[in-house]
DNA sequence: CTCGCCGGCGCC
DNA sequence: AAACGGCGCCGGCGAG
């Protein structure tokens, strides 16, 4: 007989988030059961109450991650009932019961009532985020979510006044509405309890259990919190901010930067223009870059030339951004033919390093960093408020992470996830799969491609890669790129130019079909100011429209063989045709289309065929990690007997859990690890067989890391090679090169 | 001053 | 007919 339940729910109030500590001590508690019943616990009663109703109740929540990392920080006894009831499914959580919803209607972040983007009404912000006002406000239509908020953020002035003494205590603090002390904490799980009854109609609810569960693994990780190391980042200080020097120096006479560093981007737009051909005079602006505006009178700058003054249509080959204006990023930059723009591509890599990440690392040398987790975003997978996902591979960036002292990094990505999970929906969808007979045959399917598009075997091909061939890599390059990019329905001139400007891959040469550059006679990795340095001639022709659309300026000669690579694509994995019938099929209407995923049966709408054809297979790559992630937590934190006990797992990102484990247990652990998110894939791709995932040890951050064995046969931390005498620029007494 | 938008760029 | 997708954060700009 099922136990009865009660219906509870609960909110905190805590001191203040602090960095470095997510979980700050309780100060009061508040509880709504399904009638609306309300009541304040101090702080005294918190834990007895939660650990007398943990097992037996439903519990309701804004964002209750939060309020479990609290209960479970000041009571690790309580671990193991938290977990279980999430196991059990007993946990809801408002936020996510809105978000899920809004994926299922094609809303995500957006006001439905208004197709616009959400915003606060406490705070009056906008973020891709829903928070306990925002729910309000959709569900309930009420703005007041937040009323009698004085005490919101002082609630630490609270602690150890009894509850009937609140309200003198406000009043002696000087509030003006002194009442609303107690009435606030009670607003909250009111309000609360009445979102979750107004949510009981919402779709995709079936997915609140795997979520909210995920959601909480994802907040244990995020209060561990992740440590970078002050010499590493010192180093890396340096050496950023004397490029940056350099660069001042370099480009102050030009105009490009002033003496701060600051980029002029009208002049850095019209040296662009300039070199791409630009003559003339801009008929908008006639030539002085500034327009008056309609709706404000004032000079602004001229949309048309982008302040440039120029007449950008005299430049045929001039790369324009999406509004039309003048494209000065990177790729045109040192494409452009001018000496100084080339050298000054590399700038932005620099200010991006300066601005955006080495803050982000300094805030680590401090305290651990808790990056904010967002469990859901529109096609399954999760985000963070904070960088971790997004930390450059290059560069020493992620090197300067660390574990703590006697711990160790563990990594555990899956290879060729997403065509896994592709190959998976193909046999849903249509029935077979070529791709998912390669994955099962363990082939490498770069090479399988590239084989049967160069008339070779798979064994021969294969074994050209082994040999480290430079025309095999070549083939195989290409096809690696056209295996990830054409399941998303790419076409060949975005395929051309993303390649280009992610990868500076040039698809003509790569296959080995470019001319010879005559200047340096196809010699490779010299200053040649012909090709570049790349020995063959891309971009002899330059083509601005492709398959009757219009394109940024490319290689007439790298989309005519895009368009073979894709035929060749298809005929590799010749369920694609299918796949992508059944995708237009579902997604053609102009109101948008609605897919299920499979397994979690997520919908998601609003989806047209683009995104249509990318969201079930990165969806069910994204439910599976996090599978993957509530195995190894679960383990983690509730069964000491097995080797993840006391592993901390810090972040999904994407195909990759990545943990933090002690080492005296690394080698146990991290196979555990592996071997959980097998079963993980398992379950959700069930007619696929991949290879096993392999665990990767570190002791400090790294996208090289890899599997090592030890003479033992036990893992061991991998580490970088090491050429005699070189000194890491992570590690004390790095000085750079010359 | 703040806000939203754009261009740009980092990740998978 | 043909069209990759999903994020977060930065500086600069324009408007109120």
């Amino acid at each position: 007989m099922t136990p009865e339940r009660n219906y509870w729910a609960f909110d905190l109030e805590t001191d203040l988030i602090m960095p470095g500590l997510l979980a700050p001590p309780p100060v009061c508690a508040s509880v709504s059961d399904a009638k609306g019943a309300k009541k304040i616990l101090a702080d005294a009663e918190i834990l007895p109450w939660v650990a007398h109703e943990l097992d037996r109740s439903i519990w309701i929540g804004a964002n209750i991650a939060y309020d479990f990392g609290v209960i479970g920080a000041y009571s690790p006894s309580l671990v193991r009932s938290i977990f279980k009831a999430y196991r059990e499914g007993r946990v809801f959580d408002i936020q996510i019961a809105q978000a899920l919803d809004a994926i299922a209607k094609g809303t995500l972040f957006k006001d439905p009532r208004t197709g616009g983007g959400l915003k606060d009404p406490t705070t009056g912000k906008s973020k891709n985020r829903y928070s306990l006002s925002i729910v309000t406000d959709l569900v309930l239509g009420r703005k007041d979510a937040k009323a009698n908020d004085w005490a919101r953020l002082r609630y630490s002035l609270f602690r150890g006044v009894p509850l009937a003494g609140w309200t003198e205590h406000a009043r002696a603090l000087g509030c003006v509405d002194p009442e609303g002390v107690t009435q606030y904490p009670l607003d909250d799980a009111g309000n609360t309890m009445s979102c979750a009854l107004g949510q009981r109609g919402h779709e995709n609810l079936q997915e609140m259990a795997a979520q909210s569960y995920t959601a909480w693994c994802m907040h244990l990780g995020s209060m561990w919190g992740r440590r970078t190391d002050p010499v590493a980042v010192a180093n890396l200080k340096t050496i950023i901010e004397a490029k940056h020097a350099k660069a001042v120096i370099d480009f102050k006479a030009s105009g490009l930067l002033d003496e701060n560093g600051d980029e002029d981007q009208i002049v850095k737009k019209r040296m662009v223009a300039t070199a791409y051909g630009a003559t003339g005079i801009c008929p908008a602006c006639v030539g002085s870059g500034k327009v008056i505006s309609e709706k404000s009178g004032n000079p602004i700058q001229c949309k048309v030339c982008s302040a440039t003054g120029l007449n950008i249509a005299s430049a045929p080959t001039l790369k324009l951004t999406d509004t039309g204006g003048v494209c000065a990023d990177r790729d045109a930059l040192s494409e452009s033919g001018d000496d100084l723009l080339e050298s000054y591509a590399d700038v932005s890599n620099i200010n991006k390093l300066r601005n955006t990440y080495l803050p982000f690392l300094e805030l680590g040398t401090k305290q651990p960093v808790n990056v904010q987790p967002n469990v859901i975003v529109e096609n399954g997978r999760t985000s963070y408020e904070g960088l971790i996902q997004l930390i450059p591979r290059q560069g020493g960036i992620r090197e300067c992470f660390l574990p703590r002292e006697g711990w160790l990094y563990c990594s555990t990505d899956y290879p060729a996830l997403e065509m896994t999970t592709l190959a998976q929906v193909c046999m849903w969808i249509v029935g077979w799969s070529q791709l998912q007979q390669a994955i099962d045959a363990k082939l490498d399917l770069h090479s399988a491609f590239a084989a049967k598009l160069t008339g070779k075997s798979y064994d021969e091909f294969y074994a050209l890669i082994l040999a480290k061939d430079k025309w095999a890599k070549g083939i195989r390059q290409a096809c690696k790129a056209a295996n990830f990019g054409f399941p998303g329905y790419m076409g060949a001139a975005r395929f051309v130019a993303s390649k280009r400007a992610q990868e500076n891959l040039r698809i003509c040469i790569s296959l080995g079909q470019a001319p010879k550059c005559e200047t340096c006679q196809g010699v490779e990795g010299i200053d040649c100011k012909r090709c570049y340095g790349r020995g063959f001639l891309c971009a002899l022709v330059k083509v601005t429209e492709w398959n009757n659309r219009k394109t940024t300026p490319t290689c007439k000669h790298c989309l005519e063989l895009a368009e073979d690579l894709k035929k060749g694509w298809f005929a590799q994995w010749s369920e694609m045709k299918s796949y992508f019938d059944f995708i237009k099929k579902q997604c053609a209407s102009p109101l948008g289309g609605k897919l299920r995923q499979f397994v979690s049966n997520r919908w998601r709408g609003n989806l047209d065929v683009m995104n249509g054809a990318n969201t079930l297979f990165s969806g069910l790559a994204a439910d599976l990690a996090k599978y993957a992630l509530r195995l190894i937590s679960d383990e983690a934190y509730t069964d000491e007997n097995s080797a993840l006990w006391e592993t901390r797992p810090l972040e999904l990102i994407h195909d990759e859990v990545f943990s933090e484990m002690p080492e005296a247990r690394a080698h146990a652990a991290a196979w555990r690890q592996a071997e959980l998110c097998d079963q993980a894939l398992a379950r959700y791709c069930p007619d696929v067989k991949p290879k096993n995932v392999e665990p990767a040890l570190m002791r400090r951050w790294s996208k090289d890391a890899e599997r090592v064995d030890g003479p033992d046969g036990k893992l061991i931390p991998w580490t970088p090679k090491r050429k005699p005498g070189e000194v890491f620029m992570w590690e004390p007494g790095y000085t750079a090169a010359a």
